[in-house]
DNA sequence: ACATATGTACGTATGACATACATAGTTTTA
DNA sequence: TAAAACTATGTATGTCATACGTACATATGT
């Protein structure tokens, strides 16, 4: 990937990509090429095909130029994909009114998981650095204010900030890659249900006996999301998988603020 | 990377490499080299150098072996990472006396976490499924059972773990890129003071309030984990990127539990 | 207006890498 | 003892990121 040693994400390079300073006004012919243009091709490269169909080469053929071109306006692949992945994120969405925490956190959890439903390949580009790409900024930003405003401080309101982004991220990798489906190449079927009977087999109940508690309970039956009960959810409706982690952990932030509203502050 | 087209993760193959069930008492000379010690070699290569200086020729090499013979054994690159990753992950740790749960919680979350500053490049690891490999669900199967024990139903745990698994591994993803302190090939520090100081020139108040107010919070010294009011913590000590979040999940679960007894079963 | 510095686009070249394929040698089983 | 089945090796192929050199365009300073 990259020339040098250590690899060292290129901090500078990064911004000023990110940020699209491109000064206009110098010499030589006018770029029609340009890194926006490269990132599109990217995206739609990468929706259709993976992202292991992402090549230089296949970035160029795209878009009708030579292969080297795209290294006029993007250094490398890893700076590409940074902006890529910026850029595929795209404008968080807006929270209405921040009073409801609750329901502006869940509408932020519910947007982002559908981002990786639509971009899954977003999940597999490597994370090199704290985010500093202006719509992953905005999207942190959505998230702290609901945060800051349910009365957290402001390292809390950041731990909390990136743990709903773990959990997110984390859940969206193992459910995406459960339900792909696997369009079956070889004809094989390998769906949910196939890997479920194949675990079932491996599964010992002497050496792992919670997990095949769990596996019992759940062939009989007893599914998440069918247990409504928890009293109000907020409103706005979550995936199954994330739901029951991300309320317990909003319940806990609510017990923390309250807690701190009665003794301090 | 696969030669097929759907890069479907090969499941059958996986499981019977990563069970290790070579049958011996085939014929042909006997193997001297065995997966085990490919994956080991593929470990020590990715501790020492990292991920990307791991390609089979460098591991073949390292054994003093040709390239392909390490065909021989694993059948592509990527069943190799998940051998390697499932073996790398090792025996989960043992949890004592499930009776607290918090504290059981928390020192398997610890222990991950060691894990993950033991081996980052695990984290790189691209994750193609389910877990499957016998460390990969002892792990797991150690989480559900304080979960369990807790009173949480089945699929609650579940989520649980999922839950605490993806919030460790997004959690130590971040600390680890950030901390890595780019043993600065070329000259430059960039450590993480520098890359905050870079951030804050970017960080408009207007676009980002919030961010820009938690940034602010934070150069005036208001750190986390220098306020450890919120009562028992359990004991075992967590890294402070990950205390605040895991303990208020905690506190969710329990209110959840709490509610679930005084009312039901 | 003109010369030049500075870009852009392109072709070719290089060095990694994963992996197919054919071959030669080694045991174990029939 | 012969053949079957497996191991290790060498060579070959195709893909990839990317360095380097060249030809050309154009905005800027004279």
């Amino acid at each position: 990937m990259t020339t040098r040693d250590g690899k060292g994400p290129d901090l500078e390079r990064s911004l000023t990509l990110l940020w699209a300073g491109r000064a206009r006004g110098r010499r030589g012919p006018r770029a029609q090429l340009t890194a926006e243009r490269i990132a599109d091709a990217a995206i739609r490269i990468a929706d259709a095909d993976g992202l292991e169909a992402l090549s230089m080469q296949r970035i160029a053929a795209d878009l009708g130029y030579s292969t080297m071109s795209i290294y006029n306006h993007i250094p490398s692949k890893d700076l590409l994909l940074e902006v890529v992945a910026d850029v595929a994120a795209g404008k968080p969405p807006e929270l209405g009114g921040t009073e409801d925490f609750r329901r502006a956190v869940r509408h932020w959890v519910g947007t982002l998981w559908a981002g990786f439903q639509t971009h899954p390949w977003l999940l597999r580009i490597p994370l090199d650095h704290t985010p500093v790409g202006p719509n992953q900024l905005a999207w942190l930003d959505r998230l702290l204010q609901p945060l800051l405003k349910a009365g957290l401080a402001a390292g809390e309101a950041r731990a909390a900030a990136l743990h709903l982004t773990a959990v997110v991220r984390g859940t969206a990798q193992i459910s995406v890659d459960m339900g792909s489906a696997r369009r079956s190449d070889d004809g094989r079927p390998r769906n949910e249900a196939e890997l479920a009977k194949a675990l079932s087999e491996l599964i010992d109940p002497h050496d792992y006996p919670a997990l095949a508690a769990v596996h019992a309970a759940e062939a009989a039956g007893n599914h998440l999301g069918d247990e409504q009960a928890g009293g109000e959810t907020g409103g706005e409706t979550l995936p199954a998988e994330l739901s029951f982690g991300v309320d317990r952990f909003l319940d806990g932030i609510e017990t923390w603020t309250a807690a701190k509203t009665r003794g301090g502050g």
